[in-house]
DNA sequence: GCCAACGTTGGC
DNA sequence: GCCAACGTTGGC
């Protein structure tokens, strides 16, 4: 079992938008990069946890816990037109993109801020990806040791 | 294969 | 709104 963080911006799709989804489950469509794109087709499997992550909002930070409920499949919203992640070089027979379906846990009690995260950049979570620089990738993988850490913030 | 131009991400 | 980081594109 292997353990992520998914980041998506609130004011797109929520914590809250994912609790209210039917199963409280959603697919994880419109990722169009490929580092991202292979972790969701080869390396998310059944079962492992991830954090949500709020990006590009006032508090940026961890919010809640899901799990992966679907493995990588192509991510069909590329075929279409009309779609805003539209790749017409993504088609049936080869697609480009893929995604997973990811089911809510629970919220967190609080947001473990990105603020708060960045305190321990020398010490507990001198290798976290999401503190390295310049690190853009909306998914990225936590590690056991870190995952237990993290939480015992909360 | 190089690299400049351009687009996107996302914190601040 | 700014801008650093960095991925992608496309001309050569």
């Amino acid at each position: 079992m292997r353990y992520w963080l998914m980041k998506s911006e609130p004011n797109e799709f929520s914590i809250d938008d994912l609790y209210l989804r039917p199963n409280q489950t959603e697919q994880w469509d419109g990722v169009r990069n490929y580092q991202a794109r292979n972790m969701m087709r080869d390396e998310m499997k059944n079962g492992d946890p991830v954090f949500f992550y709020h990006s590009n909002c006032d508090v940026p930070g961890i919010v809640g816990l899901m799990r992966v409920t679907r493995e990588g499949y192509p991510d069909h919203f590329a075929y279409d037109p009309e779609d805003k992640h539209h790749d017409p070089k993504s088609t049936p027979d080869a697609p480009r993109w893929f995604m997973v379906d990811v089911t809510f846990e629970r919220k967190l009690n609080r947001t473990i801020s990105l603020h708060e995260l960045k305190t321990y950049a020398d010490a507990e979570l001198a290798e976290f990806a999401l503190l390295r620089r310049g690190n853009r990738l909306s998914i990225m993988p936590v590690t056991q040791t870190q995952w237990e850490f993290i939480l015992t913030l909360e």
